[in-house]
DNA sequence: AATGAATGAGTATTCATTCAT
DNA sequence: TATGAATGAATACTCATTCAT
């Protein structure tokens, strides 16, 4: 660890601004639609300042997916759980923990879901995060219940998944998280259901 | 019914032309980034004539969503179910219909789902067709079950967007079915868990 | 003349239905501004039929000017006049008909200064149109003063200009004709007081 | 008064390059038919510079009009008489200056003259000069004459109006200046009888 | 004679990218 | 490091013109 001059410290930070005005510049209008002159604005530069830093728009993408992951507090809270509470409460959670998480990164959910149909390495990128995310939380559950890998594994992509759906059409436009707490509620009542 | 001369029949079939081919760039490539000129090439014809029959580029993806539905065939499928079979064998019976029409209409789906985000009009699109998709099934298994009705809904609702996700993700890649069927089963089992 | 079939003569009356609506229509927004489109709908038909008749946009309107011309009404007005009258009272009734003439043939004028500094052909024809109006109203006023005809001639010309310049910036736009009356009494005095 | 520097120097030098160049492609073809292509040839950059600077190519229009004025030579001129002297010098320099003006800023006259039909601020920019040319001219006149203000408010409007109307239409195609001195001549001689 | 579908070159405008300062 | 002037290829859209019916 270097210590940096105060010049690179700043070079760093407009590099990273530059980065979280591209991530909300892309969420709000998609990427084709993002200008770099917009995201330049955004950031509080000037248009040339881009091509200083980056080699090109396309750059500024993985950029942000390099700067941001979906899972960092995802496995925070399953880390927190206390193995012995009742897997009920652990999954309401870790399900809060989730759509709090979606809450928080919410510009980069939207831009990966925005993009992953038309730019592969994103939609790689959103594979790589349901298929984590499934894994993880396998890890957790499958020792504290009795259902065949397969099973469990379908059970867990399919609630995880259509949270994540909810979230986009739904909870992200919400003003207050109650019908978020109704809905985990249920969800996790019917996800017990199936694998116990 | 009038009936239209073979130059009127003409001009139909290619204005339909013109619809397709939009529906398939659209798919392919997104809305911004698909050209006038790529899909006055995908339907065969030249740059100008797009504007013969339509204002506008943006135009194609509303005259794309007035030419196509997603849930003709799904409400087909419901309708030619015996309601006397076991709810097992017609539900395994709808998602497979749903399967397959989500196979059918893979580049209006993958189009929908990749402009949602962005553009507000499909976003309302994509939310009236879940949420009919919803009711239709709701209809059909509420008489059948025992289960609060809104449980019964986000269950309903839940089992139908991850099956969505899961086309988007993995099934419009496999090349062939059996990967679903198997999909398709797990899916319905822990639906019945969840339902009775 | 053959007598003409009703074929015929509809063909015509077609013909110079373009002529006019052409002409409304190069008046109103100008020759560049205008589309076939444009003219077509103005006279009732189909974009197409144009072609029928004229080889090219440019050629409709040489014949608008073929068609119509500004000196014959002026002919008349002088033709009409009474060489045993007043001056004064033969000059007001001339400016009057050139008033009248003039709003009159308003889209015929407001086109041709439209388009005088930008088409050489129309220009020249302006030139023609005020040449041919100076001769005549010389030939009649010459015999009836005594000025060197070559002043006689800028006093003609200038009140002449200024009364069509004053017809397109202000008359045109008049709701009544009080004003051009007014106009016109004092300009004739003042012609008077010139070539007297 | 900031200081410039080279660069922003440079930036206004290049904005007034194109103003310029618009004028003169405006003044040769007209608006319509000049395209930014055109423009941006004349004045020795590429196409998309234009649009560093101008919103579109209409702007370049109003950045024309606000760039130049027409009347400043002419209160020039007006302010540089000697009131002591005979009205007809003072008149006769008056033209000269007036048609002088009108030389220089040919360009500007003949596009304003192109378009003033067609596009409404044009128009009332031109009636703007008029009237107050008219008010320039009427307020040095009038002390020195006898004639009821309307009557000299219109032989002034008159003399001047045709005087554009020989430049537009003569002067300025012609090679050397004499025709012009003897209309000049004649004109004053004619407006002395007016007036006086 | 009349229609309107089809063509394709052309136009204003945008925008990622470069580069001199 | 930062600016913003400059580039030029690309794009949506227009429109005069052609032509099969």
């Amino acid at each position: 660890m270097k210590p940096k001059t105060s010049r690179q410290q700043q070079a760093l930070e407009t590099k990273s601004k530059l980065i979280d005005a591209a991530l909300r510049t892309f969420s709000r209008k998609g990427f084709s639609e993002s200008t770099t002159k917009d995201i330049a604005k955004e950031a509080g530069v000037t248009d040339g300042l881009i091509y200083h830093y980056f080699q090109s728009k396309e750059e500024l993408l993985w950029a942000i997916l390099d700067k941001y992951t979906l899972l960092h507090s995802i496995r925070q809270a399953l880390a927190a759980m206390d193995k012995q509470a009742p897997l009920e409460h652990n999954l309401t959670a870790y399900f809060q923990a989730l759509i709090r998480n979606l809450h928080e990164q919410q510009d980069l959910i939207v831009m990966c879901f925005g993009e992953a149909q038309r730019i592969p390495e994103i939609r790689a990128r959103v594979e790589d995060i349901i298929r984590e995310g499934v894994e993880l939380l396998y890890a957790f559950v499958a020792p504290q219940v009795h259902l065949a890998p397969q099973e469990l594994l379908v059970a867990i992509r399919n609630v995880q998944t259509s949270m994540v759906f909810y979230f986009l059409m739904t909870a992200r436009f919400a003003e207050d998280g109650t019908q978020s707490t109704e809905y985990i509620r249920i969800s996790v009542k019917q996800f017990l259901k199936i694998v116990t």
